[in-house]
DNA sequence: AATAAATCCTATCGCAATAGTCGGAAAAGC
DNA sequence: GCTTTTCCGACTATTGCGATAGGATTTATT
């Protein structure tokens, strides 16, 4: 049950990013020093959260990254389902119990209600966060 | 954020036997069957749950497991901790925040607030959920 | 006493994912 | 033109998962 680096990262960087909103774009390196995060690895989590439509860059000298929505527009749950894929403890939970792709007997299993009732709150807890929460800003 | 198999299979393992407390030792291969697990993995993970003393096992033919305790007594929480080890969305969590041997930044993680309620969420499903409500029973 | 049914124990192993690293191409400001 | 920066694809080392293998030990049954 661990967040991989992906999504801490993730989590790290736009938070980061929020910080600095609405003071023009921000570079990787500055970001991955603050935040103490490997440049070049750092780079790939950005090309993912920039094909999702979270952040849009800058290339060039004086480029970098920005968000593309106010940081209480994004919560934790957003960044790491991107970064992670959706939450579900086990993958049972990614198909309907009839017909399920992973499990035969998903229809009959009595944890998977457990597992269901995991995502659920964590899911909730996730997307109760957002950017600017951790900013410690209140834009509403 | 996956649960892996021995904390699957050790809750569908417990499940079972929960559904055949009272009725004398049980054996893995049965409980294998039943539950679709592998029978000469789940010998493993029914090693550590007696270590962890929630089985005591009775060797020899006719031998098999039983719950040490009501399956009221014995919460899904309690199982996922023993197979998995704590739970903790990031290895950050297992150490103080001073002095963290995981990361010198703990003290002023903003994410790491984040983190924590995930786990309190997380132990909070699963503490609440006994085997016995998985069976059906209501053996106050 | 022999057999069969079971748990117990240690070692090994293939696979996939994680967490990067590396090297360069392309874009834009100066 | 030079530097800064993003962009992209390939590669790699380590780790843990999910087993499998092979036997040793214990006990009920015949």
């Amino acid at each position: 049950m661990k967040i991989s680096t992906k999504g801490r990262y993730g989590v790290s960087a736009m938070y980061d990013l929020a910080l600095h909103y609405g003071q023009g774009p921000i570079s990787l390196k500055s970001v991955a020093q603050r935040q103490g995060i490997s440049e070049h690895y750092l780079e790939q989590l950005m090309g993912t959260l920039r094909k999702a439509g979270y952040v849009k860059s800058i290339r060039g000298a004086q480029g970098g990254y920005t968000l593309t929505k106010d940081p209480s527009q994004i919560t934790v749950g957003d960044i790491i389902r991107i970064m992670e894929g959706p939450i579900a403890p086990v993958d049972c939970l990614l198909t309907d119990a009839a017909h399920n792709e992973y499990c035969a007997r998903a229809q009959i299993c009595v944890t998977r209600g457990v597992w269901a009732k995991v995502r659920d709150s964590i899911d909730s807890v996730l997307d109760s966060i957002s950017l600017a929460d951790l900013a410690g800003e209140e834009k509403a």
